[in-house]
DNA sequence: TTTAAAATGTAGACAATGTCAACATTAATT
DNA sequence: AATTAATGTTGACATTGTCTACATTTTAAA
């Protein structure tokens, strides 16, 4: 007998109605009567357990990094043969999945940080996972390390890039030869290897 | 005798007073009212220079982007001995410049196309500036160019997401090894070389 | 078990916003 | 000079976030 969303408390509902509200109107059309209207309860209800409207945002903004980290870690697990490569399409394919969550996380102005410590952890963690990869696989001494973050930090950039451009508003209006259009994020990650594998080949 | 800027057509200084409303509130905090007090009208004059909100919005989006495409086309030319590297100078020094309009170019939900067709060909015009240098480079067979465009995308994918993260919630919170925080830029870049390079060097 | 207090909910009010409608004035056209 | 179009103002309305005041339920203390 599972619970209806009715008897779960009501801060988790909130939680809830809120990710479905922001899923029908957008990430930034969705209100706190929304979700008030959509739980049928007082349009005071929420703030019973939110302070605020951001305080409410920010903590889907947190379960959004969870959701995000917990994938790239199974992904790149799962694809044992090269981690960090199953890492980067894992990455690809939660953003191409989940445009709003990935939005969300990286496109949308934070609520203040001095007071939302919590998204900030889940955050770093998730950016954490990368590094750890790297780090992995170049050691642990000061300039390997240096030389992780680096590289982490060109991964994720070209990820993003990537992953924000082809569900952008130009994107969809670009006329491109044929075939660029579908070809582009195999390329794209292609490129990132040779980037990154081009210091042991050339150079 | 300069005009001030009550005597402008009060179309253009609503533009104007728009661009300063959002360089103080922010992109997503403006509104048309702050624009009309701004400007010591009627909060319902500008709603004779433009339909709604988001007309005004996207006259500022375009410009943003026929700025953006000046900035990168004045660069890329002063820059000769390699145009390609200056435009991607260009770029990011734009982007950390001028994160406001940065963020409206490139992060904000766009209005209806269908509707502001104006903003699309300029938007489109500042992505075709990269294509072309590459075409140039590359050739105008139909291969050469569909290697252009893929080339383009990844530059551009590289470069946005340099600019969006550098200037990102995340960032600013994760601990790097010392020296990364400033190096990542050039760093980055250099990557990007190396990719487009390493075609011709290795491989 | 009764009672005091904390937690949780509702109702109403307020200022701010985008935008509609009605009206006034100025400028342009006939 | 008269008519029309362009441009401005004022007021109204629904929607929003959030404050205050009040009601009810749950929990804890006596």
């Amino acid at each position: 007998m599972t619970k209806t969303i009715n008897e779960l408390n009501l801060r988790e509902a909130c939680i809830l109605a809120a990710r479905e509200v922001i899923a029908e109107k957008g990430v930034e059309a969705w209100s706190m009567r929304d979700v008030a209207r959509k739980l049928e309860i007082s349009h005071q209800a929420p703030y019973r357990h939110f302070p605020n409207r951001d305080h409410l945002l920010a903590e889907i903004m947190k379960r959004c990094f969870m959701d995000f980290a917990a994938f790239l870690d199974g992904r790149s697990k799962s694809n044992s043969e090269d981690e960090l490569k199953g890492m980067g399409l894992a990455y690809i394919t939660y953003a191409a999945t989940k445009p709003l969550e990935y939005r969300l996380m990286f496109g949308t102005p934070w609520p203040d940080p001095a007071v939302h410590k919590e998204l900030i952890k889940y955050a770093v963690h998730a950016f954490d996972l990368l590094r750890n990869h790297l780090i992995k696989k170049h050691g642990h001494t000061a300039s390997a390390k240096k030389k992780a973050d680096l590289e982490a930090m060109f991964i994720w950039s070209s990820l993003h890039g990537l992953a924000t451009i082809e569900q952008s508003n130009v994107m969809k209006h670009l006329t491109l030869s044929n075939g660029v259009q579908s070809e582009t994020q195999s390329f794209v990650m292609g490129m990132i290897g040779k980037a990154l594998g081009s210091k042991q080949n050339c150079n």
